[in-house]
This record gives structure tokens, sequence and C-alpha cells, in this order.
DNA sequence: TCGTTTTTCAACACGGTGTCGAGAAAACTC
DNA sequence: GAGTTTTCTCGACACCGTGTTGAAAAACGA
């Protein structure tokens, strides 16, 4: 870690901006890492890809690499942080939606998708690897649990409004979350195996079923229950 | 596997036995290689382990491990080869069973449930671990497929019974597998996030509930259809 | 300009992987 | 059980990626 106070764990260096002045050189080497790390992590797996290979891609040598990450874990924890607010943009919309809005829960999904679509295979590095070392660990629980809470905060205002739930709230929402994972990164590694549009129908119908336990026709209004399950 | 024609592809050797006499010591040893790499496995991820250590715990010397094995990707494989059936075997009596029989399938996740606390390690690395090397690859594909047939089956059984399901029976099918697989790696991973009881409610509800769109109170025979949710 | 801080990188030590080939042990044949 | 063949074992080696260090270059601030 190597900072004083706190650097947000990530990286080996305390970046110098923040007093004035442009982006130092620094700062500059670090961005260029952090995306060279982007365009190289989209073509192999991080095992596959030598540290070597990020640094040169960066334009420096491999021993500089150790002067802003520790490692290429740390390095691809930092690429998270970067897109990290993007995923909670893309459930906004429908969480914050009021009654059951299928479509606005669509099109969040639908602009999830094109991101895997694109940057899916480090996402999966990220996210769905088990065991990637505590940097991402710490980042992906972050990230699973603000999922968890906005589903869970949504779930809840939809029950005041009188919709019936069935089941623990949290759980339903975990396993919401787990799904869209789960699929797509089923669906970058095997993107032939359905259409864009199948996928995204079944996940949204997947999702409602979920968490009301029916799958509404068109937009219901607050405050009209939908029929109830057991 | 261990036939004389086809080894399946993970061995690096042809298994002897198959003429007459019982195990050769060469079997045994590749008994004792896997039967390593299960207890070895539970206690830490594959990439800390080392060739030596696996190979130290079946009792022979690092370069001998590879008269075995190619590396610790194949003998993972290997491993997961003799659970195989086993996964087939938890679903078997749901999907078999007449009705939506929402005590056979919630046997048969709890039974998963006990094989994932134990060696959830391994089996995370093998079914979860998004880019595991082509020889896991196979065999979860293998075994992923073979999951979505049977549930798909089983709908199929179902539809005909006069029971409604809405959307594509494959992708319902790869979504509860999926969701199985998930929720039973973060089962491993977050033990105590929930209790084992809750877990299982929840994913067995969720699977009834993605596939039928609804949860019945008790068993509900054949002929007799859920009611229909568009 | 000079002193300080930041940045760069060659050189090194280390550890894990995978190969090779000679020799030991086991399995099989008669 | 002696002789032959196959299976198995393991030390020695070459290779590659990692992470550290220390000294020097570049950038910065006054």
């Amino acid at each position: 870690m190597t900072s004083i106070t706190d650097d947000g764990g990530y990286s080996g260096r305390m970046p110098a901006s923040g007093s004035r002045r442009g982006p130092t050189k620094g700062d500059q080497r670090e961005r260029a890492l952090i995306d060279a790390a982007r365009t190289v992590l989209r073509k192999k797996p991080l095992a596959q890809v030598t540290i070597d290979e990020l640094a040169a891609a960066a334009g420096i040598a491999r021993s500089g690499f150790y002067f802003y990450f520790e490692s290429k874990q740390a390095l691809l924890a930092a690429l998270c942080e970067t897109v990290l607010g993007e995923s909670e943009q893309e459930l906004a919309e429908w969480v914050e939606s009021d009654g059951l809005d299928r479509e606005a829960l669509r099109r969040g999904l639908a602009r999830s998708l094109k991101r895997w679509q694109i940057d899916g295979r480090w996402l999966c590095e990220a996210f769905v690897n088990p065991f990637p070392g505590p940097e991402i660990v710490e980042i992906r629980e972050r990230v699973t649990a603000n999922g968890c809470t906005a589903i869970t905060r949504r779930v809840e205002r939809d029950i005041r409004a009188g919709v019936t739930v069935v089941g623990d709230p949290t759980l339903l929402a975990l396993m919401v979350v787990k799904l869209r994972l789960t699929m797509f990164a089923h669906a970058f590694t095997s993107p032939d195996e359905q259409t864009d549009d199948d996928l995204l129908d079944s996940l949204t119908d997947a999702t409602l079923r979920l968490l009301y336990g029916t799958v509404p026709t068109g937009p219901t209004a607050i405050g009209e229950p939908l029929p109830a399950t057991v």
C-alpha cells in the first residue's frame, strides 16, 4: 500500500495530482497502464498476460510496472474501479422507476450486456472467477453489496406499495444479481448459443419472476398489486 | 474414461488395467494423485498449489507427476470426472418425479449443497472459474449440457401434461443450472451470510418460479395445471 | 540554477514449470 | 524364476515469469 492515509488499496503509489497542476507524468503512466490492461485483457485471460506485456503496452519497462502497481491483480482492481459507477447506473433507471417498469429493466440489462460483450473477459476475471485475490474480492463485494441493497430497497418500496413479494428480499436480490452476472458471463463465453434479444427477454422475465413471482404484461402502477402467489 | 481406445483426454498415460490382473502400481498412483488433489484442493485454490505439493501428497517426486498428468488442470479435470455422476443423480429424483414435486427438488438441492460445502473450493475452480483451461471447459460443458437437457426434458413433459411454462425452455433450463452453481459457490465462499435452510428454500422457490412462473404450496399432480402467468 | 522528489530500468535472486534420459521396478512370458 | 518387455521413477537441466534493489535519469519547485 505504501500510502500515508489511504489510497483505496489498489495502487502502489500516491497520485501526485490533487495539489494543482495537470496530471504528472506518473499519473499519465498510471492511466496508460490501466488503459493498456483494458485492451490487453480483452484478448487473453489474466493468467496468460505477463507483467512484461502490460508494461510494454504502456511504454515502460517491466520493472517499472511495480512502481505503479503491486501485481497484475492490483492493476485489474484499479481497472474495475474505473467502471464501477457504470454498473450502478445501469440498474439505476429501473430501481428508481415507479411500478414494475419492465421496459426500464430491460433497457438496463441491455446496457449491461453491451458492456459485457466488449469487456466480458476481464469482467469475468473480476466478478466471476471465484478466487481472484484480495484486492479484487474487496471491490467485487462492494459492487455486489451495492447491487443487492439497491434491489432490496426497490423491493421494500414495492411491498409498502402493496405488491406481494415472496421470500427473503435479501436472498432474492442476491439471486437476481448473481443470475445477471452468470448469464452475462455465459453470453460472453458462448455468444452464439442464443440471440441477444432472447437472452434479454429471458433475463428480464426471470428477474421479475424471481422477485414478484409473476411477469406483468404492461407497466403496472404503484398501488396496483400484482396477483399474489403463495 | 480409463478405456483402451479413449482416455477422455485428461491423462498423459494409458491405464494399464483392462487386460487382466488387479490395478497396477501405476493405476494406484493415479488414484493416489486424484485423492491427493481432492484433499489438497479443499484448502487452497489451484493457483496456489504446486505440482510438487500434489506429487508429494501422493508419495512421488515432482517430475513423476508428469508421467500421469500433463498439468495441474488435467489432474483437476480427472478429479471432476470421478464425481461427474453424483451431480446428475442429485437432480435425477426431481427430474423424474411426477408433478412439480417441490420436496424432491429441495432434497436434491440439499444433497448438492452438502457436496459443495465439502468440495466447494475445487468445484468452484472447475465450474465457476471462467477460464479454467480446455480440459476443464470440456467437462464443464458436458455437465452443464446434461443438466440442461434433463431439465428441458422435464419441462417439456410438464408442458405436455398441461402445465404452463413461460419462455424458452432451453434458456430457462440454463438459468436454473447457472443459478444453482453461483448460489452454491456463494454459499461456499460466504457460508455465514445465510442459513442452509434459507438458501435451500430460496433456491427451491426460485427454480420453480423461473420454470413455472409460480410456486405451488403442495405437491401438484400431473394434469392439474398451475395458474398460468402471461 | 540547485536541491528535492519522482520516475525509470538493468541486474539479480527466487521459485514453479516442463523435458529428457538413464536406470529401477513391476508385469508378463515361458 | 530367468529373461524380456513394459511401466514407472527421479535427478538434472533449461526456461520463464515474478518481485526486489539500488543507482541514475528526469521532472519539479524554489
